[in-house]
DNA sequence: CCACTTAGTGTGAAACATCAACTAAGATAG
DNA sequence: CTATCTTAGTTGATGTTTCACACTAAGTGG
């Protein structure tokens, strides 16, 4: 077995990165104007090439990415899928390593739409995207949506500490429907994800609710059953 | 943006393939026994460049490499994770796109141990392998058996028809646990993923079996509940 | 101290899982 | 021709889980 030694026999390898964070609309997606051809001008996906020298593996590539477009440093990165052929784009047979990030809506708010490039865009209602970004985008929603169904990847939209009246909030809202509140507690109790900030409450004008938190900080936890 | 022109800053991309049939003994992966360094003499999962000028995409190269090692056309093929890294290849910097593949029985007979340098091995205990392919197994293995809980994926590792016996013993021998025949029933049925194959039957010394074949040949059915 | 709001728990009906028995339909042996 | 064996496919009885909804708890503010 030989390398293939001539770059044009080595396709162009990018990492791609779906952005999310919670807005009060809804699900957001962190989009950035082209300022370069191809497709100067339109939105596209945060994303790089990957540098073999610099980046130790892929997912360093698309944290770097992630920290020199956001400015965030580690919040949830899970790779997607990748996405390869001659056509996606117009410089010749390129591969794409998706990525998706979790943001909390204030970590979002920290860094995000400072520059007039780079903004929150609805997820569900994008403007149209650079290359197959459309596609990627779709991927990535698919994913988030089903792994909302059977785990508690959605706290990671969330700042450390939470309650469970704001964590349900959250996957009514990407799932688009409401949840039974005492069947919703029992599944995060049975799957022993988060544990009670002792003595942490949010107060308001009302009965005040127990903080949360997850127990370990990047993993996801999966339920026996689907929500 | 400009595009690394240096073929030392892309990439080296390979396709690996996680090649699944259904033996006696349980589940095997296909595995090759590599004739050339590095990892000259082991065994490794089937793989190969991508090859720009001839592979539209990266599931027909991916499709490619399966048809060039097994001389299998067009079983049920998905892309399971990227692997990249510096360190996995002595040659530097690689990436790998690595898809599973499930034939049936028949069709791993056909082809498949027919060359010295190619064998199926017990997918669970299989020898020590080259590269990272001990993970990327792995990773395949935990992928189709977090599967087979809630879909009809396990249906391409048998014929075009089959009975529902047949099916429920494939789910059996991946989960490594019996399973309640009327319930498994209830859960195919509703899945409505299956039909029966109008006056075919699998005769035997007992009473005949309705056979049954996949209502879309490539797609997978989810389940509502897990099995 | 009463009204209001959200937090968190309890409850009964319906759905489901589980286990096991039952009937069905062929082959085969005597 | 009939009894028996084997697997196909169905039915039912029982305990558990789910689901929708109502209820109690605990704070603020008037």
């Amino acid at each position: 077995m030989t390398l293939p030694d001539d770059s044009d026999r080595r396709p162009i390898a990018s990492v791609d990165l779906v952005i999310f964070a919670l807005a009060e609309a809804g699900l957001a997606v962190l989009l950035m104007r082209r300022g370069a051809a191809p497709f100067a001008g339109s939105w596209a996906l945060p994303g790089g090439w990957i540098h073999p020298g610099a980046d130790a593996d892929l997912e360093a590539a698309a944290r770097r990415v992630l920290r020199e477009k956001t400015g965030v440093e580690a919040p949830y990165v899970e790779q997607l899928q990748s996405f390869g052929n001659a056509g996606r784009d117009p410089r010749g047979w390129s591969l794409s390593i998706a990525y998706v990030a979790l943001l909390s809506a204030e970590e979002a708010l920290r860094r995000g739409a400072n520059a007039a490039d780079v903004a929150w865009h609805p997820a569900a209602a994008s403007p149209p995207l650079a290359f197959d970004h459309d596609a990627i985008l779709r991927a990535a929603l698919a994913r988030l949506r089903s792994k909302v169904e059977y785990s508690t990847l959605p706290a990671h939209l969330l700042p450390a500490a939470f309650t469970l009246s704001e964590l349900q909030s959250v996957y009514e809202r990407i799932l688009g429907r409401n949840l039974d509140k005492s069947a919703f507690r029992k599944r995060i109790a049975d799957a022993g994800c988060v544990e009670a900030v002792p003595g942490a409450m949010r107060r308001a004008s009302h009965r005040p609710a127990q903080l949360y938190r997850l127990k370990q900080a990047r993993a996801t936890a999966f339920f026996d059953r689907i929500l």
